[in-house]
DNA sequence: AATGAATGAGTCTTCATTCAT
DNA sequence: AATGAATGAAGACTCATTCAT
């Protein structure tokens, strides 16, 4: 984009005055990314317009982040904590339909980051860093989740793995809104969900 | 070292001569992206690479194709044919174990193109064309699996989406190793596939 | 354009099943040419769609002209040709309003080649051979307009260079639409065409 | 030769050091881009080579302008300012024989920018923004045109407009050498041309 | 910490032209 | 004479990243 135009183009917030304030700096530059990430997705993402959206120049972006990678991965960590708080938001309360409920609430995680999961796949199958970040966190999850249910072993391991592999392909689906492009009810394949609880 | 040799310092195959065959030269591309596409991803791929890969130049690329989605979509047409052609010649066969070998089948497929798999769901959450096209093969892959199991109706569809769904979930965590990374035995996982198929 | 759509894309007539008549082909090419360099200019025009056009095949070109700048100049002499001879029909007639028919004649075939025309003059400030062909094309068209006022010598070269000149600027002016763009009716500007004449 | 001094070699003006003044960067581009237009043409230059003519890498054309296109309108932009200007300073003064000096300076304005124009009006037949640029331009240079004659009205708008392009036409073909290729004396053109204005 | 112009290595794509058949 | 797949040299444009201020 020329410069003589970038002012007048300028979408997001207007230039901060060298706010002094890094941290502010930092969250704005991750929610612009995550914005951007769910929205084209990593490939479809330049740090320049990550920079812009969050309202800094370019060059902004690199003091506080090696890379584009390394934005992602910090997305991708607050990601999971949203989760996990979710989660354990639901399971925390004395409600009757806990399954329900968390059903409702893993779906919609997955709904809203759609395009950023997607992101996140091809990254991890190609990017050595990423698959290594998303091994991490996949462990993070299987232990709190193991913790809920107060059981350990590999066995259990394995169960809750495969439960979080099947609720994450489900939501995906219904997410993506595959299930009713291919002639499945969505209440059909949110009852499959909830069994798999 | 005579003229006429000067070109086998050329990196790629050895030229073709002007080979009047434009199916074989379709076929070297095709083949070439694949293999570039499962071990670099799409993006990671560019059609230059690709077109030398298969031992022509880059221009013929955009002889046998409009553009890179393109192949890729032809790849996907490709991918889904094997698959289905696995799982039938394993389903004609009258062995007494037959889920066990379309397990193993099935993983199989998946482990050797997953790379290209992450790809395809990257795409397909950004890219409408390769969005419609995903859509397409799945209808065409649960129509093969109603017509194997003698069953129409949106029930036995719901049932037929969430195993697929299941099963491909399975076998990209097997395939990636995440199993076994994540303290799970993949004997033990690959059990919960079976019981899924 | 991929291989595989060729056929069902193409514009232009079916393909020749190698009419055998060079004198034939040649037509078609000059006259697909004509049209093409007159609606998207010379470098909006490629070899492959001036052959494809005519209903050849890209190679088929070159058995009939060195590149592409020489079918240019085909079609420019035949530009030439048509022009003289419209010229010379309306003074061969013995209407009372020559000049005003005269007008109209040279305007129309303005008007006609107004694309054309323009990738002419670009191509003739650029490169030499062509300069050279429409300087050659300019004196015939001065030799012709002599022999027609049976004058010679300097001084009516001169008068008649600078009423060709003028002509043609008027005439582009008014093909172009600019003369009604720029808030003066055509028909004023055409009087001053007649005058000019 | 220490390695500081390896970019000596590079071809173009010695390098900017990441200079803060966009200004200049910006008039650096246009000057060349003027010099390579009106030389080889819209079609034989490329940014990449604008660029490096201005002493910069090719990226750093597109930080400036938007394409090539934009780049060409701006140098338009700038070429109508200084004919009118010139044209203005001749009027303002009280020369006795202001016609002659005025033929002269835009018989200049026309040998020296002689490319450009062909380039011009090749890319207005066929672009439909340039089209409208180019009667942007031509309105105002009207505009111009009548406040020194003190004049107003349909009527001296065609009078005006026909003035200018006999001037142009004329002025093109003797800075072109055709006049002279065409065996008439220039001086006798450039009485014409005085006549005309 | 922030700037933002500049970088430069890509990457996709076009197209005039060739040549074996 | 016609074919048409293949060529290959460009050329327009992108974008992650740098660095002097």
């Amino acid at each position: 984009m020329p410069i003589s135009q970038k002012r007048s183009d300028r979408a997001g917030p207007r230039p901060h005055k060298r706010s002094r304030d890094p941290e502010a700096s930092r969250r704005a530059l991750v929610d612009a990314a995550a914005k951007l990430f769910n929205s084209v997705g990593y490939y479809g993402t330049d740090t320049n317009r990550i920079a812009v959206a969050a309202g800094y120049t370019p060059g902004t972006f690199y003091t506080h982040f090696e890379d584009k990678r390394a934005i992602f991965l910090e997305v991708y960590r607050e990601w999971v904590d949203a989760e996990i708080e979710a989660v354990a938001a639901v399971l925390k309360s004395d409600e009757p339909s806990k399954r329900l409920r968390l059903a409702r609430v893993v779906l919609e995680h997955h709904r809203k980051w759609k395009i950023f999961r997607a992101s996140l796949r091809a990254l991890y199958a190609t990017d050595a860093v990423v698959h290594a970040a998303r091994l991490e966190q996949r462990r993070r999850q299987i232990e709190v989740a193991l913790a809920q249910k107060h059981k350990t072993g590999r066995q259990a391991r394995a169960e809750i793995l495969a439960m979080m592999l099947t609720t994450e392909a489900l939501c995906d689906a219904i997410a993506d809104g595959d299930v009713e492009a291919l002639d499945v009810r969505e209440a059909e394949m949110f009852k499959v969900l909830i069994d798999s609880l």
